[in-house]
DNA sequence: CGTTAGCACTCTGGCATGGAGAGTGCTAAC
DNA sequence: GTTAGCACTCTCCATGCCAGAGTGCTAACG
């Protein structure tokens, strides 16, 4: 029984909220137990050990700390984190000046390929963070094709390319019934170029008997092109029913630094995990749907496996067009602030492309 | 001094490759040193223990095996899979024929695509030997043009998309002193295909000047194209330049699994030696000139971080066109015979699909 | 002369033991 | 409400010990 029972739900005053961030600071880099002696010699709280180790016990009472065991230091509990991450979610702790102009640079240095966009974004934020860079590609609602190619391999093989709004290109094989030159492949790839641009895989089904029916040329031809379409359509619409395209991911092995995944076991649970296409795509749901940075911490994680690490998660791109999701996955034992303003900064910057590619 | 003393390069006599070859089959499944008892136990080798212990005790002088410590049983050293991987090399053991149709069926599954091949190889090899798989792109001594096309992104902002012979695809933007359109690039496209088509960055280097001359048109659309062609050469040079292209893996959390890994502090190592493109590019290089499957054991590795773990690599493609590797990577304690089939056939399976690319 | 049984020897791994150290919770005094 | 003091608890680590596994040697055997 504590000495001031605190109503486990109510706000914490000044002096325990402040010792609760002391507890989770000092335990996010030093990773073993914080106890009260620890706290009054590192951070100038003005009082005696005795005093906090009493608002210890009252943080403990309300489920914000715990003990490893009797005679050990305090940790942060799941719903510790929880309300250290509330009283900072509105700012965070965006990286220095000089620091987002390198990384704007570098951006700006790879050239307009949305997969590399992708990857640096994963990239940096896991050197940043120090953590796992996590960014799926920006998903369009209904995607659009924006430009069709197409390219001879054999006499009756071509590829078909297919350039979606979003940069995304989808490429697939297609054989042919009668042997086709380059040359015929072109002529027909103009054509489809002229008429399908811009268009959803909604738009072609509907354009399609009016579009053949204005196709000159012989029958082989007429075939050849229909043919074509109907891939198009397949393809495109089988991207717009995929729930997650591609997450790109890095600094995976940072998280095994930590010295809670020592033993492999524990992290490999967590990757497989994160294979899971049905569970990510829910996060990216989630994160997507409300439009803000998303923190997910411990056991508030679905899976069980992800119990030990939290992910802060942001979404980036314009709502009924294209939206990905950029992000950070690290031990639940994890800096959130720098966390938190990172993730925003490169989410705010992933905005910016976005929006270029619809200027 | 063992009793028999035994020249320490000498050809070993069939009973002691067979004691080698039981004590590496033991080692490599329970990963216990194993001991004089287990194998007269488990193989019926047709001596007792204690002759078994002399020839332990020779394969020791030897070099092929090592004690852990005084009382424990032997395990294998670096040299002693050497030689036992010598016994097999030719051979290996290739998956079973059931296994082999299922896989060749999955290939026939994706489309051409040549990163889905890389990927499905990858990711075969990492679930057929449980170990980590390794797979990367053919890539061509000097790559040529198959197809460009240029996309209108903004007013003065295209996108360039060159498909090269192999397969891979390049885009890039490019930033346009005037605006230009669609139908503009279309026109400029159509043209660079027709001269460029199967050209190496050093032909179009050659013929340009002839081909600047012979165009027609006012001077920002000549303008255009040749920065357009110059860009095109710049980017096939860079990527032939390139002496690693991409490196596909999968399954590197199988290698975790192996207890040699527990803490994972080591397997991060061995991560961190593998994302040295230097490195890989003269492993790739050693591979493809020799045009053999290639087993590197433990240290013969040139990192050190590289010490406890295997590689075996086959190249694959065709020389002096495209060639690429496939491998995969695991604890030195590893199923070679396994491992060695598996990578053959997957390597001569890629040869197969690659052949078809220049049929 | 190779093979085998027997035996002494060695080293690890597991387990119990016993402080030292860290940190708590309580109480009485300020 | 805050603080000093103190008894108490629990982990961590070093130590010592024992059982088990496996070796290397030797003497006997076919």
């Amino acid at each position: 029984m504590a000495r001031r029972m605190r109503p486990t739900s109510g706000p914490l005053d000044a002096r325990s909220r402040a010792i609760l961030q002391a507890v989770i600071d000092d335990y996010v880099t030093t990773a073993s137990p914080v106890g009260s002696q620890t706290l009054v010699e590192r951070y100038s709280l003005g009082v005696s050990s005795a005093t906090v180790r009493g608002i210890l016990a009252d943080l403990e009472g309300a489920g914000l700390l715990t003990h490893p065991h009797t005679s050990a230091g305090r940790i942060p509990t799941d719903a510790g984190y929880r309300t250290y991450v509330e009283s900072i979610v509105e700012l965070g702790a965006p990286p220095p000046a000089v620091e987002q102009l390198m990384i704007r640079h570098q951006f700006g240095q790879v050239e307009f390929a949305s997969e590399q966009w992708f990857r640096l974004a994963a990239t940096t934020l896991a050197s940043m963070t120090r953590s796992a860079g996590l960014a799926t590609a920006a998903k369009p609602v209904a995607a659009r094709v924006r430009r069709i190619d197409l390219v001879a391999i054999q006499d009756r093989l071509a590829s078909l390319i297919l350039v979606l709004r979003e940069g995304t290109i989808k490429q697939g094989l297609i054989a042919l019934d009668v042997p086709v030159t380059q040359a015929d492949l072109t002529r027909v790839a103009n054509l489809l170029n002229e008429r399908l641009a811009e268009l959803t895989a909604a738009d072609i089904v509907t354009i399609l008997p009016r579009f053949e029916r204005a196709l000159g040329g012989d029958a082989e031809s007429r075939n050849l092109t229909r043919k074509i379409a109907e891939r198009i359509i397949r393809t495109v619409a089988e991207f717009d029913a995929l729930r997650v395209e591609e997450v790109y991911s890095d600094g995976l092995l940072n998280v095994m630094e930590a010295p809670e995944f020592a033993q492999s076991e524990k992290l490999r649970r967590v990757f497989t995990a994160l294979e899971n296409r049905a569970y990510l795509a829910d996060l990216i749901a989630v994160v997507t749907e409300t439009g803000r940075i998303h923190v997910f911490i411990g056991r508030e994680n679905a899976p069980a496996e992800m119990g030990e690490v939290s992910l802060v998660l942001a979404p980036y791109g314009q709502a009924g067009r294209a939206v990905g999701v950029v992000g950070v996955l690290g031990p639940t034992r994890m800096a959130y602030a720098q966390a938190i303003g990172t993730v925003g900064f490169i989410s705010g910057l992933m905005n910016e492309l976005v929006d270029h590619l619809y200027a």
